[in-house]
DNA sequence: TGTACATCAGTGAACGCGCGTTCACTGATGTAC
DNA sequence: TGTACATCAGTGAACGCGCGTTCACTGATGTAC
């Protein structure tokens, strides 16, 4: 378990939560996950216990990529947490980073639906971008409205959902936009 | 192609559209949805062309569902229709009756990486929806803020996908109320 | 510095298994006279 | 009313194929003396 191997798990981890953010978990195999990394099928198992570990630490490092984008945001700046987390949850771009966007706008239902590993690691991750959601908004609002943190994180992923669905896209940029006003009234 | 085969390649349909739902469209083979209409995998055929064509007529029923339950409502009551409607919604209930609950919160992320005619039957369907709720806002609200249809809905297909992740059921039905009260306020 | 051996990291072929799809067949229902 | 035939609706076995998983093997790297 020597470097090498550590540095080609992390490689393995990342190109599969990008592939299964981008055509969901049931549709990308082993084989296809390994390929992205360029290995061969046979080495997954010398990695992960089975699909479904992958899954977990790939659901894991999606969290990790959500909560850099939305907490990640300079603390020092003028406007407030959550008009910069809006805007950039909501961004037009996110609608086509579906690799690197957010893990539970791509795969929300299909991981209610899951039991796991994954489905574990998914639990936590959730609870932990909405714990942090909650923290800020609180520090903004001053302990007012403490409930609406999973509501607000909801609306953003519902919204960013129904922009991939939409085939037009200015109609698409403006369903964003008017998600984007909803959250900051109130 | 006589009465039997109708009722029968119904039945078929409506099973479909509730496995679909339940535990979506790749989880779910040819033989389950035969099996749950008291048919043999083999007779399938006889009814659709492929799977995609199922899965597509059980797309399409699950919008008229989803219509009915959001625009069947009494227009001649006290309450206005957004709040009978987002009180439907966002209803506990929905929660657990997956199968027979919204197709959007069910299968959308995996319906917006899909193709063919399944994918055409989700893009009618959600237009039809989504063209609905600005009518009858549009009443409501007497002709201001028309863009609002397509944000509102997806905050509430975003807010039942969480309650349904939340395993905390006490914290999904906040959720849900949060939601509703957001929908009502502006 | 060189040699011998152990461990590591990955290869490539094979395994069951379940899936979507096909097809020859069968019993039931409907129609013609 | 009865008989002969055609059509209908569904059966059950079989087909390729791709999947997750296993495993014997190999070349590269590291370690001991």
């Amino acid at each position: 378990m020597g470097r090498k191997h550590d540095a080609t798990h992390a490689r393995i981890v990342r190109e599969a939560s990008r592939l299964f953010r981008e055509r969901g978990t049931e549709d990308v195999g082993v084989e296809e996950v390994m390929d992205a990394a360029g290995l061969t099928r046979g080495g997954f198992y010398a990695h992960f216990k089975s699909k479904d570990a992958l899954v977990a630490e790939a659901v894991s490092l999606g969290f990790e990529d959500g909560k850099t984008n939305l907490f990640g945001i300079p603390e020092n700046e003028g406007a407030p947490w959550l008009e910069h987390a809006a805007r950039r949850y909501l961004a037009e771009s996110h609608i086509d980073a579906v690799g690197d966007g957010c893990i539970v706008a791509a795969l929300g239902p299909e991981m209610a639906r899951r039991k796991g590993l994954a489905r574990n690691a998914f639990d936590r991750g959730l609870a932990e971008v909405i714990d942090g959601v909650r923290v800020r908004l609180g520090k903004e609002l001053g302990g007012q409205k403490p409930g609406r943190a999973p509501a607000l994180f909801a609306s953003w992923v519902g919204a960013l959902q129904a922009a991939r669905l939409v085939r037009n896209r200015t109609a698409a940029v403006e369903l964003l936009n008017a998600a984007r006003r909803a959250s900051l009234n109130t």
